[in-house]
DNA sequence: AGGATAGTGATCGTATACGATTTCATACCC
DNA sequence: GGGTATGAAATCGTATACGATCACTATCCT
């Protein structure tokens, strides 16, 4: 469950040779072995993977598709790099789908999961004294699985998914941890948790997730703006 | 311009066979002549086009990718047919993402452009009155596409068209139109403009493009119900 | 006659091969 | 010496070929 439980929408073949390549290469680019502006050629990954260039090539292009590599016609593919526009652009979009996966999966979060969701966060609130901001971050992901995977809107879901795997590709090298954001974010789970056990009303639980994350957007842009 | 002005996000380069393919089946499909079910072989695809069939599956997949094809292993591509959930969960999608995309386009879209934008409503009157569905559909398309095409935020913008080529696709069989709701969808547009043209606040404009197409589906819903 | 089963055809998935385009380095000319 | 042209290497894009899997049919057994 902590682990990426991402059911992501269509794909290829579960068992297929494209499958594994998208698999593959996606989980090295998300996990960081593979940084931004990194060259993927399609031969030594076939090479790499034991498999043709065929399924390779399929893979590269949906991870194009979903914005993680960017592919030039007879130059080669590269992983999507961090431009400062399209941080802002990716930020906005999920802030606005994130919202709605959030207000659409609300009601049906039980008390279990609310709970498990706040031992998290409390979690999280120790990671600020001990300065752990890799245990944090990834605390932060697993509390907002937790909130959205009960959506009922399978379409929505793929695009929050979508969005975090971007972030998580430009992490290594976009995201720095702040401290004084960190703290606020997790008042504000807190406050997300409250809305949500009390069954407050879609539209506020939607503005209040949203906040959330353009709070997070305006923290970057005041810390780029400050340098 | 009241042509597709669809500038959708990366694709296979311009003059590639596999955008030739992948251009060539998705009109057939939005325009009607491949309706939902029909069944798509890479191999009589490939013959009528000219080219291999490994840029044809290319294509398949990027349509796969979008919802307009079914694709199963060593079984082959079908259309995507009319699952009236995934009518709702389209519905649903389209009426967050243009809701923010309409929103974020508002404080850019100039005078012209709007009256632009009501001239085509108006017109859209007269169509309901000499009942023609067919330039009515095309109207509200062309209509929504001026209040989309500043959007900043192309993520965005990119879903927006991805549900209305969705919507496109499933147009044929799904869709009837409704005089009553159509009624009211004329009556909505001009509100809108109204509230773009006197600068009102995102968040209002956002609601109203979103409800807009929640009485659309909440239409559907009903006559369907009422069957 | 009904159901299971083997055979056949069709279709996809992948590998390999080749041509086209780009890139880079080297040599040449001015 | 600097800029340009030429060549080779690398890489992608596509075609073709073959194996694997699936659906469908006709036959056989009970």
């Amino acid at each position: 469950m902590t682990e990426a439980a991402l059911t992501e929408l269509p794909a290829a073949a579960p068992g297929s040779k494209s499958e594994q390549a998208y698999q593959a290469v996606k989980g090295r680019i998300v996990e960081g072995t593979y940084t931004p502006g990194y060259r993927l050629v399609l031969g030594s990954i076939a090479k790499d993977l034991g498999v043709s260039v065929v399924p390779v090539r399929e893979a590269i292009r949906r991870l194009e598709a979903e914005g993680l590599v960017k592919f030039e016609r007879n130059v080669g593919a590269t992983v999507a790099g961090i431009d400062p526009t399209e941080y802002l652009y990716t930020m906005q979009t999920l802030s606005i789908v994130e919202g709605a996966a959030t207000a659409l999966s609300a009601p049906l979060i039980d008390a279990v999961a609310i709970a498990r969701a706040r031992a998290m966060n409390e979690e999280m609130r120790e990671c600020l004294d001990h300065f752990d901001p890799v245990r944090f971050t990834k605390l932060n992901q697993d509390f907002h699985s937790v909130l959205f995977e009960h959506c009922p809107n399978p379409h929505i879901l793929d695009l929050v998914h979508r969005g975090w795997n971007r972030l998580a590709a430009l992490r290594s090298s976009t995201f720095r941890f702040v401290p004084g954001r960190a703290r606020d974010s997790v008042e504000e789970h807190e406050n997300l948790l409250t809305l949500i056990e009390i069954g407050a009303g879609a539209d506020e639980i939607e503005k209040a997730a949203r906040l959330h994350r353009s709070a997070t957007l305006d923290a970057y842009l005041r810390q780029t703006n400050n340098l």
